[in-house]
DNA sequence: AAACTGAGTTTCACTCAATGAAACAATAAC
DNA sequence: GTTATTGTTTCATTGAGTGAAACTCAGTTT
């Protein structure tokens, strides 16, 4: 929130209205004075700007809640934007399905350079908390999904991640190749508490037609649900469900 | 554009650069003048506008055109704002898989208020103009898919647009009616060159699980592919992919 | 009931940030 | 070559945007 950047010409009005969009990529719902202190403006100046976010139909107060919230905007501007070969919107259905047969939380992750970012997400009804927002950037080195999306890249795509500079000392390469090697032989990988504590994943790659790997399709959840023999139990499940996405993507 | 409306305490700067972002709903790439001229600003300040936009990642200038478009951070926020029972993403899949059997464009049309909006739509490849952006919003006296929507909406409701004060003189009511009657009988409607000279349209009812009305699922193209003996004869098909998809809404 | 919090809203004086005109650069069209 | 037509930068002017503080209105606490 704090990221001016190098580009200068800007109007600071139209950033700081901007910035306020922006806090709800991890918020639902916001009061004003939690928004001012999130971005750090006096309230009447918040104020003011969110009367021309909400003004515009950018946010709308929540009629009970008074709260405010993504308007209808967004999502007209979104479905513009919306490609239908766009594969966040094409798999949801089939996420929500598996969803529902496993009870557990969703995922959809690319790889973009040296991250990978959640695309889409089919949450568990049951999570309290969400695995990340739809957005979301994690690094490569660590979970289920990172390891499918390096596993099943190019090679120069994967020695570029390996020679990461920034690839974290505790993290030995030669055991992390070796995992590559395993999830290739298996098909599909899992990881228990390597992102976040008490939790667990299995992720599979996800090809289209042409058998290029596009995404990681994960299920995650609270490792004693998602034990390491459950997570077998699934797996082809879950590889089954990733084979009939492919399907749909060019 | 030029809607201030009756709110006040609002930023100017903020209202004109989101104006600038509305102009991408009914057009995908713009250049700085083309904008500047489209909300009536001048050139300099448009671009200090632009660079606000850009540089929060709400538009972004492609790069082979230099154009303007949305950018990532407008998918980012729909992403979260997208309910996963929001109608328009879970019936996509389905309606593109209606476009490529049939050729045609598929919208979806909800009622609102005296108006129908486009929620929802899988162009026709072919198609060269398109029927209307998503988000349009459209009258309900004429159209396949207007029909649809007051013919099986509660009596209520059929009623408030009978009785709409800004109900166009030139269409008689009482022919209104009875047309209704037939589409109920029927379970699909028609239309050539309702809305537009040299367009046809079937149009059929999506009811949601429980039975109700949610949504018009309609079938349009030139009249001299869709002709009248063509609507009757896809019309069954449509009218089976609407019972498909109202299945997935709650 | 009074005092107190913590929401949102309004007022107001100050001043700096946003503005438009015009000049400028960089291509594309003729 | 000239002529349009992009996007970009400069600059003086001023009024739009700002923060502090006052205010309202519910809901809690004392």
């Amino acid at each position: 929130m704090t990221d001016n950047s190098e580009n200068k010409n800007t109007v600071r009005a139209v950033d700081r209205a901007l910035d306020i969009l922006l806090c709800f990529t991890d918020a639902k719902e916001l009061t004003l004075t939690a928004i001012s202190q999130k971005v750090g403006l006096n309230k009447s100046t918040v104020y003011r700007l969110l009367a021309s976010l909400e003004g515009r139909g950018f946010l709308t107060r929540h009629p009970e809640t008074e709260k405010y919230r993504l308007g209808f905007r967004v999502w007209e501007l979104s479905a513009n934007l919306t490609q239908e070969d766009d594969p966040a919107t094409l798999l949801l259905p089939e996420m929500i399905r598996l969803r529902d047969l496993l009870g557990e939380t969703i995922s959809l992750y690319i790889r973009n350079g040296n991250e990978r970012v959640r695309i889409q997400a089919a949450e568990s009804t049951q999570t309290i908390r969400r695995v990340a927002p739809i957005g979301a950037r994690l690094p490569l080195y660590v979970g289920a999904s990172s390891k499918v999306l390096v596993a099943y890249a190019d090679a120069q795509v994967r020695e570029k991640v390996l020679d990461d500079p920034e690839w974290p000392p505790y993290i030995d390469r030669q055991t992390y190749i070796d995992q590559l090697e395993e999830i290739r032989s298996n098909g599909y990988a899992t990881s228990i508490g390597e992102r976040e504590e008490g939790a667990a994943a299995v992720s599979v790659p996800l090809f289209n037609r042409r058998g290029e790997l596009v995404a990681a399709l994960s299920v995650s959840g609270p490792y004693n649900r998602l034990t390491q023999d459950k997570m077998k139990e699934i797996a082809p499940e879950v590889m089954e469900a990733a084979k009939r996405m492919g399907k749909m993507i060019k």
